[in-house]
DNA sequence: TATGATTACTCTACACTGTAGAGCGCGTCA
DNA sequence: TGACGCGCTCTACAGTGTAGAGTAATCATA
């Protein structure tokens, strides 16, 4: 039997996260968890309810990592920042980052960051509506990028998806994919976040007006 | 014993569609299909190699439904067009759609939907490294609106989200938010839908010069 | 220090998943 | 009629989450 004080509710936590982390979400087990922990599987749910709620508290504990950058005065570079923010948490906790986009009611925890945005926005003369609506674009393509980025979705394709690509074009049917062919298989990923949030700062600028 | 031709390829990726869109990504099993066409649940892999397979014919048909509206000379209400059509087929086939969203490689089927958006786009003047990118942008946004809506997540807020809301909210630590408290949960979502993609064209024709 | 209560853990078991491998019977062709 | 093969079923296994009962170590009290 494992010693007494080897399990706690935040050393579940943390082990969990690494473990997602290191294994991904489909990799993810209790048994596996219990195995890694050196304790029966059934010794975590004396300290959280089931696996659903062990993973909430993993989201907690990885939102509460995301640092808030400090206002600049300047909303564009704010916004910026904080979406930089929020892609460099999904790649510290690339596991724990997939498991928050799957889980479908909201976290507490993302208050924090939900204020910054907000506040952002509504400082630099948003109008309430405008805030909102802007915040949820925002944040809704930052994570859809960063989940594409972490499951290697925006990585430069490597020859055996080239060939696939390739193979999956026809000339007559796809003729610009065909003409992009290089464009579409060799991703920048810096250049595109870059862009994106280039083209939605402008696009909300255009609205202010 | 089932009779013989009440399987084919055909059949059982339709019905596993239904299935997913009836009881969802998280509902659906193999031997739930089975059970449902009246048959032991090895017949499906006799048609089948595995559930993964079965799946992604489920894509291919899912994305094969995508109708590609006619090009109207003008780019931006194409790009509208598109994205429309891309949200309406999510919410025909919520559950298929979950799935293909939650796939993590391509589907040969979405080159159709990605020469339209491309062409779109390169036709109307932008250049190869803006094409590229911006159809990322929209793409990306379009599909993350639109499991946001087929998972219930855009809907108004009803009594029990709105308290548990104002709970995890604190005067103090959240004042923006509790300002903006009835527009965040009160969600217009065709006029967020149109707010988005306002905003990113608006940004996009604004890369053109 | 002895005794009882509580706490932290383990064991066993169940219902559910996907799917390998063998078996069985109908339909078609020789 | 006989043989063959195709389409389906049966059984079984390893994996999942987790309920419920059992056990042992610790703490509280006398």
């Amino acid at each position: 039997m494992a010693k007494r004080g080897s399990l706690s509710r935040e050393k579940i936590i943390a082990a969990a996260m690494i473990l997602l982390d290191r294994d991904g979400e489909k990799g993810f087990s209790m048994r596996k968890l219990a195995g890694e922990m050196g304790v029966d599987p059934m010794a975590l749910y004396h300290h959280h309810r089931n696996r659903d709620a062990l993973m909430f508290e993993v989201m907690q504990a990885l939102l509460d990592q995301m640092p808030l950058p400090e206002p600049s005065g300047n909303w564009e570079d704010d916004i910026r920042a904080l979406c930089r923010s929020l892609r460099d948490l999904a790649r510290r906790h690339p596991g724990a980052f997939r498991v928050y986009e799957l889980y479908d009611d909201w976290v507490p925890a993302e208050q924090r960051m939900n204020e910054a945005f907000h506040a952002t926005l509504l400082n630099a003369g948003f109008t309430p509506d405008q805030t909102v609506r802007a915040v949820r674009l925002i944040i809704a393509y930052t994570e859809a990028f960063a989940v594409d980025e972490i499951t290697g979705w925006l990585a430069p394709y490597d020859d055996d998806d080239r060939t696939a690509l390739r193979e999956s074009l026809s000339d007559s049917e796809h003729p610009t994919l065909t003409t992009l062919f290089d464009k579409i298989t060799t991703i920048d990923i810096e250049a595109d976040f870059d862009f994106a949030l280039d083209v939605m700062l402008a696009g909300l600028r255009a609205q202010k007006d």
